[in-house]
DNA sequence: AACAATCGTTTCGGAGCCGTATCATTTCAG
DNA sequence: CTGAAATGATACGGCTCCGAAACGATTGTT
């Protein structure tokens, strides 16, 4: 069975998940926060600074401060790889697992409640 | 038919919209200048500041700047209400509705991608 | 060994957003 | 008419993020 979302209910998930998103946390990440955890959680490893900024089309100093936020967060970490030690190997952690659970808990709850 | 989008699903979809739209705009709106146009242009009129601000469990100045920067890009657009002229009522515009209309297009774009 | 290239970080000035408190304007109540 | 209440905007200090440039550490090349 396709996914088959018509353009006002697309628009109402992206309401109704960013709605319940502003409201539960005080600190919401970014567009590109989220893009860069979700990047790490979803593709194939290993994710290093450069890589993610081609990826991302931003500057290096974008993901080694959004590392920096979200490591002290404990939603990402940082390890060096042992290969090749100039690349930073850009890890999962336990606690950003839960938050990426969480996200996708929230958007199917929200996608469930969509008109017909 | 019902939506019945799965936790890898909804990941994917929430990864590939934010992650287009990082790619592609230089400013990116943040979850709650989103969750306000959205509310704008998806309930019924009228909005205020102060309802938008009890909707969205934030303060008052966070929807008066959200106001000016938005308006500033002819998002949205104030008008005072000349019933009682301390309330601005706020509305939406030609370009704002275009822009949304942009994020449904991606949204549904995007799950209509998603594996089976 | 010496130099160039690569990688991630740091620095710098500038800009945006935050919450709290305060303000001007308008409306309402007595 | 006068004071209280309500509304949105503004001032303030603080924090985060931005892009560009410079930096130290590491690796590859000759």
């Amino acid at each position: 069975m396709a996914i088959d979302l018509r353009p006002s209910q697309a628009l109402k998930l992206l309401h109704d998940f960013n709605y319940e998103m502003v409201r539960d946390d005080d600190r919401d990440l970014s567009a590109r926060q989220i893009t860069i955890l979700l990047t790490v959680y979803l593709e194939t490893p290993p994710h290093t600074v450069r890589g993610l900024a081609a990826k991302l089309n931003v500057t290096k100093p974008v993901i080694t401060r959004a590392l920096d936020t979200m490591g002290r967060m404990e939603l990402l970490q940082r390890r060096r790889d042992l290969a090749d030690r100039r690349n930073v190997l850009v890890q999962r952690t336990v606690k950003g697992a839960l938050y990426v659970e969480r996200l996708a808990d929230l958007m199917v709850a929200k996608s469930r409640e969509l008109p017909l």
